[in-house]
Formats: C-alpha cells, structure tokens, sequence
RNA sequence: GCUGCUUUGGCUCAGAUGGUAGAGCAAUUGAUUCGUAAUCAAUAGGUCGAGGGUUCGAGUCCCUCAGGCAGCACCA
C-alpha cells in the first residue's frame, strides 16, 4: 500500500506496487507521454521500475537535465542498435553520456567513413521512428555473461569480470533485437529520441589506456526538442569563426608553418598584444611585490639530471651539445630560479623571495597534442618561484590565487574552474608536510572564497597544486593559472635559507604562473572577444581615413597627434571609397574609426565611429583622446565581445 | 605518439570515372575623388605539401615522410 509523496506535495495512495509510469498517468496524461523516467526518494529509476513503499517520488522529462541526458544515453544505445543492423560484427564497448550528446566506442574491422556516418544516422532515425518499447531486464550476472558470450561481445564480458560484482543485478535493456548492459535509467520508449545528429569519429582508446587497442568512437548531439538541436549546430557553426586559428590569420596577428611546427612566428599585431599583455603583467609583479630576474635558454644536462626533470622529461626536452658537453634546451625555469636563490647566503628575514621569469620554455610535446596557440614547443611562462618558509605557505598562496583574480578580472574572464589537486600514490615527501599544505592550499581558496573542484590524486609527485581553466570557444578546458607547492626541488639543487636558530633549513617553494604561457593565454583571449581585443590590446586602436585626396594631409596631421600622445594609430588615405575602409577596417576590429571630410578638416574635428557600429558623431582630437584614454587607463571590455 | 580525415595561386575553395589546373577575395595597373560594411575595368599570379612508384600519360591511383584538423593518450 504504498504512499506516494508527489514534489508539490500532494500525496496518492496505491493499493499495489505502482511503476513510475503509472503514476505519472494518475497525475496526467500529458505527464504520462514525457515521463522518461523518476525518481524514487531522490534517486533515479527506469519509468518501468516499481514504487512498493511509501516514498517521494518525482517525474522526470525532458523538460529538465537529467532527462534529456537519459534520452541522450538511450541515443547511445540505439547507435548500438543501428550498428549492429549495418555491421553485424562490430563489438560493443562504452556508450557514456557527455555533454550535449553521447559516444560510443566501438571495435569493428571496417573503417567507418563519412558515408557510413550518414548511413548509420538515417539507420538511428528510422529505428527510433518505430517508436519501439525499450525493455528492461533485471538479470543475474550469470544471464548477462551468458547473453554476452552468445552475441559475441568480449567488451561486455570484461566490464562484466573487472566492474561488476558478481552479486549484482545488470540491467539489461532490450531494444528489439539489440541488447545492451547498463545502469540506467533509459527512456521507455524510443520516441523520446529524435533530435540527435552523429557528429564525428575519432580513435579512443580501450579504457583510456594507450597501450590498449585504439577503438572508433563515434560522437552524437542529441537533444528534447528539434529546436534546441539546430541551435546547438548553429552555435558550433558560430563559434567555430572565433577560432584563435582562423582570427589569427584574418587579423594578420602570427602565423605557423612546417619547418617550425608548434613554434609561433608573431606578426607585428599579435606581438604587439603579446607585449601590452607583458607589460599589463610586469605592473601586476610590481603591485604585489615580486623582483624579475632572466635565467639561461640552455643548462647543461646535468643540472636537468639533478633536478630529476631528466628522468622523467627526457623524451619530452630538446638537447644539443657543444664542445663535448651536453645541454637540455629549458623546458622550464625552476632550476634557473634556484641557481639565483643559491647565488648568495638567505636569511629567513629574506623570505619569501617572489621570484617572477617570463620564461621562454621549450617542450618537446607529442605532435599530435600540438593545437594552435593553445598547445605549443616553445612558449613564454608568466612564471614566479616563491621562496619561504612553511610557515608562509598559507599567506603567499592566499596572495597568489588573489593575484590569479586581480589579473583575470582585467580581462574581464567570468568563467574560471578551479580545481585542487592532492597527493598522488608515487610521491615524496612526509605525511606530515602533506597534510599541511594541502590543508594551507584549501584554506587560502576558501580564504578567497572560492569553489573548486577536488581531484584528489591528481597533484604532482612534489607537492599539491591548483588549477585555473579557462575555456575555448567551443568550451574546451585549458589549464592556465596554476599554484603549485614544491618540497622537491629546493632540496634537490641545494637551496637553503639560515633559520632564525642560525641552522640551515630547505625552503618551500612555490611554483606559479597566472597566464599559464603568453601564448595559450593569447589564444583563449582571441576566442573570448572573437578578435574584438578591448582598446588597452588593440594591436590598432584607430584609423584614421580620409574622404578625398583633399584632407590627406588634415588626416596625417590627425594621426599625428594621437601618435604622438601614444595612441596605436594608423591612416588609410588609399583612393577607396568611406564605406569601402570602413569596412575593411571594422572587420580588422580596429576599435575607433576617425573619418576626415571637408567638415571635419575645417573645424579641426574628426567623426567618430566604433567597431560596433555606433556613430559617436563629430568630436575634437582633444575630445578623443580622452574617451580613447578612458578606454585604455580602465582596460574596459564592454562592447569587445561581440560575434565573430 | 595512436586512429581517422586532410594538404591545389597570399586567403577561401572548385577540380566524377587519370589526358599536363579554375573561381571569388586579396595584389598590381588604370579610371574614378565618390561622406560611414565592398566603384569599375584590365593585368599578373599555382605544376597541385615533399620524395618515390604504377601508367603512353597523375592534382586525380599506390607507398614513404612532413604539416594540419577531430578525438584519444600525454601535458613538469
């Protein structure tokens, strides 16, 4: 006689053990047709599974997350499904959900190509058209090694052997003759799945392994409504034109090619933001207390071995030798800082040393990891060694993460992730100073008042660190600013400091950088503004165009004087039409365009028009150079971001 | 590094079934001097990523290498 609680509140009473569905029809026969599935006390079940106490139970639609990620991993399985009727041979590995959509990897000798795709997206469509019932089973292990064994599916049976316990109850979804193992829930029938689309294909290894066997995995979208799915598609089309890659070629900022692969050749445009982002940095050093220093491109190798960066990095560095000795080309600056710190006798009264390097690094990253300006060989760290006590830890972490906020806000980032990373299996150090610095690290984020992500494991061998994501325009994460712990290194290269009992102690260093590198943090920042850099970055910040030959001269005397008060101004006197230039140059995203006639020569004034489009009307130079000057001084970043 | 795809003039792209390359934009030249997202015309410019091979003949088929793209793995 179970009392179902409904989330408003009201409360039905059965005389049997309901399933979820037919609750939902008690309550409405409209809820009833989108009930994908509920839950029961909180937690999610099939829309088939039984109510049989009293419990709290809700509906689930489509209409909410959880819903459209169950239609989303039912559109997994009927890829299965779909496959299976195409190439009858093809083993089954994962289906998972993930954002927007699903995969699933699959092992199936035929490469599938771009027809094959739209092969096996019509197949899915004109299943699911069906409508068919999807039919749970509750099975034993038993039955589902069994019904693995039979259909010849060896992924099955090993996440069967290795996963699951052999007391437990697989559940097994029937999707006609397609059989597929899962936890669940799975939408009830297949009509819930309709707006999807397969996307790509891609090599995945088996269990994210790469000694493993290399699977296909196959991407699909998939959403409750048509319109949200042709959105999404649009929204990829779009950002796809915010590309670092593409902007960087139309903007004319740097460029690759073969001979230096992963190795940025900076046009003028891009460095001259490369070096205002250096400079904006250099102010921030000075604001929170560091000193600079430069250290050498190319150490000899025994230095990298004492470091251990040897060991571990070899495959990964670029070496050269000279005279019989052998170098490691830097990959990066820690060692460099050390030998500064090691150059004189420290007190404790000199501590902390905040020890920042804009550090040209070099790596040897594997080819295919390599992606524009995000994934780089050679690339400038915004880097700093904080030298001190580990009674200093907790402050100077506090002031760094700070720092990391200070900076990003004047680049007006609003998604940031931060994530703590604490002790691995393999790593050094005592228990002890472990606990201390991993509780120093979540004090100072929660000091900031910061959310952040756990990943426990995932520190480095030397110490715990923390993360700062910032994302791309298709929202793929990159790790930019980072606070790192290190109770390795100093020991390692001999750096102590003299104690306040006159004895010699290893310091604890703080590895950090805020940017992460010049040139990912570039990348990120193309994509974040779509090229429209705020005025403070603007590789140009105004051109200067005449209307005929007649104010050429007027135009140059213009551009004069905002040169001359240290504005990046160009002139475009070409023999082209206003409308022509304008053009030209609001594409080039240059953010004041200053339009010279007759009318404006005469009253020494200048029209004035922005990137956006907005006429800001007849102004004098004076006048311009305070509203340009307001731009840059508070580094504003409204009507930057705008569509690419 | 792995799997798949890809590589044609400065850029973006066409070039079924193999018979020695096309367009738009940019560039150059000329005309035009015309007020806020593209004035008109003409000209020039590639031997098709590199190297092999098959063929009477290859941008077009095969192999090797390199770069790039998507994802995986890696990321001090």
């Amino acid at each position: 006689m179970p009392k179902i609680t409904l989330p408003n509140g009201a409360v039905k009473e059965f005389d049997h053990a309901v399933s979820i569905s037919e609750v939902a029809q008690s309550i409405g026969s409209g809820l009833a047709r989108n009930c994908v599935a509920g839950r029961i006390d909180g937690v999610l079940h099939d829309a088939c599974d039984l109510v049989d106490h009293d419990a709290k139970v809700e509906i689930v639609t489509p209409a909410e997350k959880d819903g459209i990620d169950i239609i989303r991993h039912s559109c997994a399985h009927l890829l299965g499904h779909a496959i299976k009727e195409l190439w009858p041979d093809t083993k089954m590995a994962i289906g998972p959900v993930i954002e927007n959509g699903f995969y699933y990897d699959v092992d199936l000798e035929h490469k599938l190509t771009a027809e094959d795709m739209e092969k096996l997206d019509a197949k899915m469509h004109e299943l699911a058209k069906t409508d068919y019932t999807v039919v749970k089973e509750v099975a034993t292990w038993q039955r589902a090694y069994e019904v693995f064994t039979e259909r010849n599916e060896p992924y099955k049976k090993l996440i069967l052997e290795e996963n699951v316990d052999k007391n437990d109850h697989p559940g097994l979804y029937h999707h006609l003759e397609y059989i597929d193992m899962c936890r669940g829930p799975h939408v009830p029938h297949m009509g819930f799945c309709k707006h999807f689309k397969l996307t790509h294909f891609a090599g995945a290894y088996w269990r994210g392994n790469s000694k493993n066997k290399m699977l296909q995995r196959i991407y699909g979208v998939a959403f409750a409504s048509k319109d949200e799915l042709s959105a999404y598609l649009k929204r990829r089309e779009e950002a796809a034109k915010r590309d670092h890659r593409v902007l960087g070629k139309k903007l004319d900022l740097y460029h690759f090619q073969q001979e230096a692969p992963g190795m940025v050749f900076w046009h003028n445009d891009g460095w001259t933001i490369y070096r205002e982002i250096e400079n904006f940095m250099r102010q921030m050093l000075h604001k929170y207390h560091y000193i600079e220093v430069k250290t050498p491109q190319i150490m000899d190798r025994v230095l990298w071995e004492r470091s251990g960066h040897w060991d571990k990095y070899q495959e990964n560095m670029f070496t050269t030798s000279s005279e019989n000795r052998d170098y490691a080309i830097k990959p990066m600056n820690c060692p460099g800082a050390i030998q500064i710190f090691n150059s004189r006798t420290r007190s404790y009264r000199d501590l902390p040393i905040r020890m920042a390097e804009f550090g040209n690094c070099h790596r040897n990253e594997p080819s295919g990891s390599l992606h524009g300006l995000l994934r780089v060989r050679a690339f400038e760290q915004d880097d700093a060694h904080i030298f001190c006590t580990e009674d200093q830890i907790m402050q100077e972490v506090s002031d760094c993460i700070a720092m990391v906020y200070d900076v990003y806000s004047n680049f007006g980032f609003t998604k940031v992730d931060v994530k703590l990373s604490t002790r691995p299996e393999k790593r050094i150090g005592s228990d002890e100073i472990w606990d201390k610095a991993e509780e120093d690290l979540k004090q100072a984020l929660e000091l900031n008042h910061l959310e952040y992500e756990l990943q426990p494991g995932e520190g480095a061998f030397y110490g715990p660190k923390i993360e700062f994501t910032l994302h791309d325009s298709l929202d793929r994460a990159w790790q930019c600013g980072t606070v790192q712990l290190d109770f390795s290194l100093p020991g390692r290269l001999d750096a102590h400091y003299i104690g306040e009992d006159n004895q010699e102690h290893t310091p604890v260093m703080i590895h950090r950088a805020m940017l992460g590198s010049i040139e990912r943090f570039l990348g990120v920042l193309t994509e974040e503004f779509a090229g429209s850099f705020p005025t403070w970055l603007a590789p140009v910040q105004a051109v200067v165009m005449n209307i005929t030959d007649n104010q050429a001269d007027y135009a140059k005397s213009v551009a004069n004087k905002l040169d001359e008060a240290g504005i990046r101004v160009r002139t475009d006197l070409r023999n082209d039409k206003v409308g022509f230039k304008i053009r030209e140059h609001t594409l080039m995203r240059v953010p004041y365009m200053l339009v010279c006639g007759d009318r404006e020569a005469e009253n020494g004034c200048v029209a004035v028009r922005t990137r956006t489009g907005e006429d800001l009307g007849v102004m004098s130079v004076e006048d311009l150079l305070k509203l340009i000057n307001s731009d840059i001084i508070s580094r504003k970043i409204a009507s930057a971001k705008q569509d690419a």
